[in-house]
DNA sequence: AAGGGAGGGTTTGATTTTCCAACTGACCAA
DNA sequence: TTGGTCAGTTGGAAAATCAAACCCTCCCTT
């Protein structure tokens, strides 16, 4: 009994809800980073403070960010990833390597490096699990579970 | 010269700027899936007309999609990604599996399933290109090349 | 010739969010 | 006593969102 304009069901669109709102995955990237606090947290991403402690609740609410508190009187708190969020984090590193491929003439001149514990540059890439590959587009087919919802060209079913 | 109160220099926030609006990265979904047209995108996504067209022409600006002429009399236009709007889907990839994980108790009953080249389920899992291994919070430290925008915690430089 | 439908939007007006600055309240240090 | 840190909340103006209606061009059917 779907009304006319639900949109497809879809992950993506699930975890764009919950972490898709404006400065969401800015205060989880400050996080990841070490940035616990409020202050702090407000300063690095430049988010008004309402807003910043509205998607705080809310990331507290979905599980992604835990809320403690470091210091009773005055009660203090600070922010840290759950595991969930933590998992996350990929998805961080993958969208900062597309900014710095595409979105910096000098590629020399990236805002940040990050170093993994192989001793390299992490220059992260998308792979298959089970064959190890990169993911390409042209690689891909979609299948939706729920009839009705086609697709209609490459990566279609 | 930095204002006091400038955010911290980040190719995330700069890649959010231009696909973090609502809806932006569920049209790249749409247009990746093979749907190019206006009508089926207002369907699929479930967004106003309205915005979905600012958020088009804004992805168009952004080199992201492009607007061909599918048809003179009467006009008609369809969206298609260009080369890096297609190297976001590893991202909405990676988004997927992310909310396949965590926001279904029934890992059986996913809204769409992916089907790599190889024959298998795609899986993805974002790698580090140097040594292969995936990347997990732990074995990343990160180092920001803007004096004065430290990181604290673990992740630090 | 008159509807009716598809397609790709724009317009209108009401409702929500965002934004910014100021403020609170508890504490500490000079 | 004044000033500063920290974690927010409050108030009011500005901007974005939303749903529904409308527009225009074409094609098809009656």
């Amino acid at each position: 009994m779907a009304a006319p304009k639900d949109p497809r069901p879809c992950s993506i669109a699930d975890a764009l809800a919950l972490v898709g709102e404006k400065y969401s995955l800015l205060v989880l990237r400050e996080v990841c980073l070490g940035n616990r606090r409020f202050d702090q947290l407000v300063r690095n991403i430049g988010a008004p403070r309402d807003v910043l402690a509205t998607r705080l609740r809310r990331l507290v609410d979905a599980g992604i960010l835990t809320r403690r508190t470091y210091s009773e009187h005055p009660q203090r708190f600070e922010y840290r990833p759950t595991e969930a969020g933590l998992e996350l984090e990929p998805v961080l590193m993958t969208l900062m390597a597309w900014g710095d491929r595409h979105l910096r003439r000098d590629q020399l001149d990236r805002p940040m490096v990050i170093e993994h514990i192989c001793g390299n540059e992490l220059i992260p890439a998308v792979t298959c699990t089970a064959c190890g590959a990169p993911v390409h587009h042209q690689d891909l087919t979609a299948h939706p579970q729920t009839p009705g919802w086609t697709v209609t060209g490459p990566t279609a079913a």
